[in-house]
DNA sequence: CTGAAAGCGCTTACAG
DNA sequence: CTGAAAGCGCTTACAG
């Protein structure tokens, strides 16, 4: 049995609501008191029960995480998720914080989730990824703050942080134009929110520089690096590809250099490719790839931050955050 | 307010005592009124106060979850422990348990990990990874069950779940010289227990087949790319190489490769190498890497099991788990 | 089968 | 500055 409060006051022959007091070193209990309990308590090895206190206070500590079951794949999306949760980790332990996770098992109505979002068991709850928008809508109405992370969503309401993936496909296209490419395609995604996001920056570039839009030089890849593989071995047959491609994810940009290589082309030389993530061993693929570095850390940090803000009722700054990422130059884009 | 057992006992004119056994479907309260206490649980939307259930039952249902500060580094180690991560998230979600992170900050006796540690909020610990020795005897003295995951821990009372990391460097070595290579090597790790392993593997390997050990071909690298890339340079200089490498870690393989390319010798064609791990996009690093797949997230999942049935009391098997890796052959073996 | 009561460990008005 | 008491929301012997 761990020492309680009422130990402490039966060993000092005070009251229980004292000690409580005198541990909280409230102004309105002596000096002496304060010191005598502290010592009993280090003495009888007290240590608060956590439970009780949050019985009592109503907050919980904790905050719920949702992910989105892409995590439990092998792939880099899982290790972006895992850097996002290093962010948060970082921050919620500053601030005492513990985490709840919870798998986004799309509709399955049980589970962590379901635990978390109804049971009164957070203050507050980040979302990574894409989430059912159901699950967004249940959170509203239960009037439990949330931060949105890597989201995509379109709903201006909502509180976000998010890449700033407008300025990372304006930058990387930039990039390539100004490199002297004559033509520049986009491989983008079939996510809607994110694809809108990259072509906005993407077509921002191509009008700055007076560039040609050529409708068919912008592709849509699933995600993976297969998709994107077929989508270019595809152009390749038609005969009808750009000098450069900006990619809006690495992996996807792997996809693209190995449709192009297993066709007898050579990156950058024929075709030069710059992608978006930043993710590990980029400069031992080959060739090494050019790519715009996303700063997913800080957006798990930001995010968190914001959501201690949301729960304490104090956060006034704006909806929606974006985090600027930079290019990193290697060898796909052909810079010297 | 969200709605309690009190407001459904009054919105039945029951009391709550026949309320909260209603809700567990107690045998000792008849069916309608089950039945009665459930429609009115709906209706009012009442969801059950988790703290204040725990309170009662002294079972937080968290597990905490200690990480070594390695996993803030942006580099494969994170990758690995978010795969072992996603293995425990799984079968923790499936029993209902919550999981609490903290960060191992080696010493500072403050933060989430001391809160985990003395504060009664969790039922059992894991263990990611190494850990400083004395917060596992604090843990000890606790009482709190704890299993290590990936620790390579030489006290054999330790409840853990690992690598069969011997296993590991027998197959690969195995592999090599099968595959003809007059001359194994073995690019080890400062991290003793650890390169015990994987020393011993290697070392049953040779026997078996008769090979010779050479002394100077086992050698150990810190863990980063960097050290094993000058650890081979220097055999290099000195003009002392064996015709085929196992390496105990994929990162550390990609460092002994890019010291055999940069000193202009070729892989696996003048030397071969073996890597551990099978980190992601191994597919594509030049050339792709022969390696070692550990199941990381089974190892997760295994010590959740584990740590589940040692907080139930009923845990019966063996203290140390190891988890058998596979031999993924790819182009730095020389295999055809 | 159900109710009244005590209790989990803490906090905090309310008196004094 | 301190004590006695009520209460957070639930569970569970104890009676009946």
């Amino acid at each position: 049995m761990p020492t309680t409060i009422k130990d402490i006051a039966k060993y000092l022959g005070i009251s229980p609501g004292t000690v409580s007091r005198a541990l909280q070193r409230s102004a309105r209990v002596s000096k002496e008191t304060i010191q005598k309990v502290e010592e009993a308590a280090k003495k009888l090895k007290y240590r608060p029960n956590i439970t009780a206190q949050r019985l009592v206070s109503g907050r919980t500590h904790n905050i719920g995480v949702i992910l989105s079951k892409d995590i439990r794949e092998y792939t880099s999306v899982q290790l972006f998720n895992s850097i996002i949760l290093n962010g948060i980790l970082e921050v919620a332990e500053a601030h005492n914080y513990n985490l709840n996770f919870a798998i986004d098992s799309q509709g399955k109505k049980q589970g962590a989730l379901f635990r978390i979002l109804q049971n009164h068991d957070v203050d507050g709850v980040l979302i990574i990824n894409v989430v059912s928008e159901d699950i967004i809508a249940t959170l509203r109405t239960s009037g439990i703050p949330v931060v949105l992370i890597d989201n995509h969503f379109d709903n201006h309401s909502e509180f976000a942080v998010n890449n700033d993936d407008r300025y990372g496909a304006y930058i990387a296209t930039k990039h390539l134009i100004t490199l002297g490419y004559p033509s520049v395609g986009m491989m983008g995604i079939t996510e809607e929110a994110f694809h809108r996001e990259c072509l906005s920056g993407y077509m921002q570039a191509l009008t700055e520089y007076g560039l040609r839009v050529e409708p068919y030089f912008i592709q849509k890849g699933t995600g993976s690096m297969e998709s994107t593989y077929e989508l270019t071995r595809k152009m390749i047959k038609n005969n009808h590809l750009p000098k450069a491609f900006f990619v809006v994810t690495d992996e996807m940009a792997i996809g693209v250099i190995r449709g192009l290589i297993d066709s007898g082309l050579s990156v950058p030389q024929d075709v030069a490719v710059v992608g978006m993530d930043d993710i590990p061993l980029l400069d031992y693929v080959d060739p090494p790839l050019t790519t715009v570095r996303i700063y997913i850390a800080e957006m798990g940090r930001t995010a968190v931050g914001m959501l201690l803000d949301l729960i304490r009722g104090q956060y006034h700054g704006k909806n929606q955050i974006a985090i600027q990422p930079k290019l990193v130059i290697r060898k796909t884009c052909g810079a010297k």
